[in-house]
DNA sequence: ATCTCTATGATTAGTAT
DNA sequence: GATACTAATCATAGAGA
């Protein structure tokens, strides 16, 4: 038989331009987003490299995807220290200022996005500067 | 003629593990690297969403993405005054603090990785924290 | 290091659940 | 909000220039 009735016709092409309808779009950044985490899973493992992803969903939820090895580790080791609110995490601050080098700026500044994120840090940078008398 | 001699055998299947090959690792960064930025301008395009991504490469240089419109327009405002140094860094800061939304933490963020990553900044929060006398 | 080439493997649009 | 379906579109491995 001939043209048994395809069920869906498939992928078909789009224009790279913003979706309209609202529940394509939701969808569509659903799947988009998944692909991207997973392609950016893959050059972690196949490259070896570290790798930060954050994206704010169309209905300002933040997503976000990491990994190095090194960065779960520091988180894990963050969260002990950090739980404790601001004066434990000033703590952490310092005690980690003497182990850090000069390249894992990348780390730190991961770790601080998690942290917010998380809500378990103050809103922004701001807030240390004042509590601390700037 | 059948079998014209393929030019190449095309694309093949591989397992999600770390290259090992120098070169090859090399070239797959590179192509992997391409694809997720693209994958990541087309998901903020089509859902109109804001992303930022930093990926470390194998030679430890840092690479990043970022398209929010108003990433790029707060950018451009703290440009002006950040590169004035730490004093003018810590008063933009300030400045900063007045305007911002508490969801725009993702920006803020944002923008100090960028400015980390152009050596703008001090290479960590803990050089504030000591300047400011914690 | 970057750029083809291209067959094949991987992703995803549109729809329904 | 996520997942299943399927055909078509898209991305890319491996090799060479």
């Amino acid at each position: 038989m001939e043209n048994p009735k395809k069920k869906t016709l498939g992928r078909r092409k789009i224009e790279i331009k913003k979706i309209e309808k609202k529940s394509s779009l939701q969808v569509a950044f659903t799947k988009r987003r998944g692909g991207l985490f997973r392609k950016a899973s893959e050059l972690t493992v196949v490259c070896g490299v570290e790798v930060a992803i954050l994206v704010k969903s169309p209905a300002d939820k933040l997503h976000s995807f990491g990994h190095p090895p090194g960065v779960e580790a520091l988180i894990s080791r963050a969260e002990e220290k950090i739980v404790g609110g601001m004066e434990q995490y000033l703590k952490f601050l310092e005690d980690f200022g003497g182990k850090v080098e000069e390249k894992d700026n990348f780390l730190i500044v991961y770790l601080l996005m998690m942290k917010i994120e998380e809500g378990l840090l103050p809103s922004s940078p701001i807030d240390h500067l004042h509590i601390l008398g700037a």
